[in-house]
DNA sequence: CGACGCGTTGATATGGCTCAAGAGTGGTGG
DNA sequence: CCACCACTCTTGAGCCATATCAACGCGTCG
């Protein structure tokens, strides 16, 4: 679910509406400032992000929070443990997903495709999250944001001339959340990277990647 | 770094006391200093912790440790993802695992209720993991610490008279690389804790709670 | 006994947080 | 089309929690 995964074998997924199927899975539409589910949910189903953005976040009673993962096309969301939910989970953009029934998933009777896909999700997912441990305790704040954009930008980047952009549909807020940072920190840290030609700043939002491999450098802590 | 120079080579597995058996596990111990896998390595087989506590790191180049999880008995380790293992994995004492084949637990033909238990575990495992990525991001120091001993003395506290007490197997930077702190933090923050009555400490590396509900209190941050 | 690894404690430095003020940016209604 | 508002982003100044640097005690092992 975070980025470092390779990419789905499986993309967008065609909607197959009333035929009977024997994998009985549905689409739906996520629009943002919707919730799919909240932590503590039962967790009746588990989602494939067939486009779209998805956050998945944790918050503490004081308000504090945590995002632990953005959801893009090809994740998977909503694993259950003891049968609920452990996050929230909203859409950043609107969003379409691909419903699946718990049931049919983890009970060996299940399709067996389906679950070797889960577990293959979850695989995937627990390497990901071993990245984003690094991150956020034993990085700076430079290291944070720069592996933050080249994981970013390995998974959705798009080519534009010579270089890659990233349109970032979050908000300077989550990507703090993210990374266990303060907004202003992560607005410091744009600057710093935007200052020292490493990135260009589109409209808040859209990310040029001018030097790849200074960035890359300075995201495993290689420079000074 | 290491408590022990480790050893080069991997820990060489024992066969079992033939047993005859269905599924075919079997068991090895493993010493400290010596590891169970390093980062990259080919990921043939998967391991539960029958007893002892293993520790999985992950090291950047320059140095930088971040220890993603302890496992105690009953954790599943050595998860793969693209056919590898992400993490180190040694013995802080020594301990016993019974050994999975990778290809017998993975496949759809392999045996369902062996494949049901790692997909559980791994479940479980991104659970646990979600709870960490909030203590890592937007904890306090004092609030880290109160919430590891919680969690450690949930799983395998022992009741001492009116008290539970816990054994850490793990020097004090394991713990700071577990937490996201240095080893000074860790120790000022134990020793915070000592003088305010919330915890004693025997013998450096057994920890007695002497209020469970002022911890508790710490750890999620009820507190000034 | 000395050496080494670990833990504790002290003094100082600093990266990122907090508080505060502006500057974009987008949406809405007149 | 503009005026206004709400919200996000950026920037600045100062502070604080934790890191860093350093010294020392303690236990273990050769």
């Amino acid at each position: 679910m975070y980025v470092t995964a390779p990419l789905p074998e499986h993309a967008a997924p065609e909607t197959t509406p009333a035929k009977p199927s024997i994998s009985r899975h549905r689409t739906m539409t996520l629009m943002p400032g919707t919730h799919l589910f909240l932590e503590g949910d039962p967790a009746d189903r588990i989602y494939e992000v067939a486009s779209g953005v998805l956050r998945l976040t944790r918050i503490m009673e004081d308000g504090r929070r945590q995002v632990i993962a953005f959801g893009y096309p090809g994740d998977t969301v909503g694993f259950p443990s003891d049968g609920l939910y452990h996050t929230d989970c909203d859409a950043l953009v609107p969003s379409t997903l691909v419903v699946h029934r718990r049931d049919h998933l983890e009970s060996a009777k299940g399709d067996p495709v389906l679950h070797q896909r889960l577990l293959k999700a979850a695989l995937r997912e627990i390497s990901g999250m071993q990245d984003h441990f690094m991150m956020l305790g034993r990085k700076s704040s430079v290291e944070k944001l720069a592996s933050f954009l080249r994981v970013l930008t390995t998974r959705v980047g798009e080519p534009l001339g010579d270089f890659d952009q990233v349109t970032l549909p979050m908000t300077r807020a989550d990507i703090a959340d993210f990374l266990g940072l303060t907004t202003e920190t992560v607005s410091r840290t744009f600057t710093q990277l935007r200052k020292s030609r490493i990135i260009a700043i589109d409209h808040v939002n859209t990310v040029i990647i001018l030097k790849p491999i200074a960035l890359r450098a300075i995201a495993e802590g290689d420079d000074g």
